[in-house]
DNA sequence: TGCCATCCGTTGCAATGGAAACTATCGCCC
DNA sequence: GGGCGATAGTTTCCATTGCAACGGATGGCA
């Protein structure tokens, strides 16, 4: 008889999926960046700050983080250049002595507006060839396996440090 | 009459292709370096040159470069690393004196095995609750979103040096 | 009230990543 | 067959990134 085929078939890195959303992240963060970067001067955090500035109105820092799903650095880093290039504002902020409300200066507003419209026009160039439906089931998958990576990440991080000795 | 809403949506960041895809292969990316750092003391670099070195046995760097997506400098010092653990060997290339080799030793395949049984794992850890069709939607999407994000990429780097003056 | 654990945001530092320069080799055309 | 542009791979340099430590401020609780 003929021997049933033990022989595990290789391994595709083509086909595994972080590898494949990585390759799919990084082409298109790269194009991303090069256009915004061209265009209004801005790198990839800036913009994102002014994102969700613009659409949140005066948000201190933090909540900027948690919106962008940035580090507080990098928050942090962005927002100097952003006041520094006069297109954000920020005041202190009257509930918490050590939070300081960011918002958009006038200049900051009509950039806000220009930004939006290209980053609309560009979803779109990237969406071509896809009907809504293929879209929605895109984005819905995406945001599942991020929740979920999430989840997995939390999980593993835990056992790290094996209960601390009480002090 | 009633004023016709002109006022345009909020720009929802979230829902935003390029931030979605970067927040999800940011999370996964994060996920799996940690854990193959942990069991292997490999980088994700490292890993994926193991990956095609595995699978297609002598090749050479710059063969790794193009099935890995990754640049040659990163390519370069992943081998370096990889050779120095003693977990792929070298030899010169016999078609060309500029080349070298690259296969795993018989250590870099025992450690292919674990690697690659392991990917499969996260692979179906990640995969959990989705179905078979919703996977290959996501994994087709994804490469056509790669494949055109190439396509603008290449079309917009040509534009920027506008016909070189004839020398 | 006075203290302490906690939190906001910035800064310093080490690791990483990519662009360009460099060395060695190739292959082609004259 | 000799020279020259192109290619393989490494090294060098600089920008970006993330972690950890910090100074300043808060709020709860004794």
């Amino acid at each position: 008889m003929a021997r049933v085929d033990v022989v595990e078939e290789p391994f595709l890195l083509e086909a595994f999926l972080p590898y494949q959303l990585s390759v799919a992240a990084n082409r298109i963060s790269r194009l991303f960046a090069r256009r915004y970067s061209r265009e209004f001067g801005l790198s990839i955090a800036e913009w994102r700050v002014m994102a969700v500035v613009g659409r949140f109105g005066a948000i201190t820092a933090s909540v900027v983080c948690e919106r962008t799903e940035m580090d507080k650095v990098k928050v942090s880093r962005a927002a100097s250049g952003l006041l520094a290039a006069g297109l954000l504002a920020q005041a202190p902020d009257p509930a918490d002595g050590r939070a300081r409300l960011l918002r958009l200066s006038p200049r900051g507003q009509e950039v806000h507006r220009a930004i939006v419209a290209r980053a609309r026009l560009l979803a779109g160039e990237l969406a071509a060839g896809m009907d809504a439906v293929e879209l929605a089931a895109l984005q819905g998958a995406l945001a599942r396996l991020a929740a979920h990576a999430g989840v997995l990440e939390a999980a593993d991080g835990e056992g790290e440090a094996p209960a601390p000795p009480e002090p």
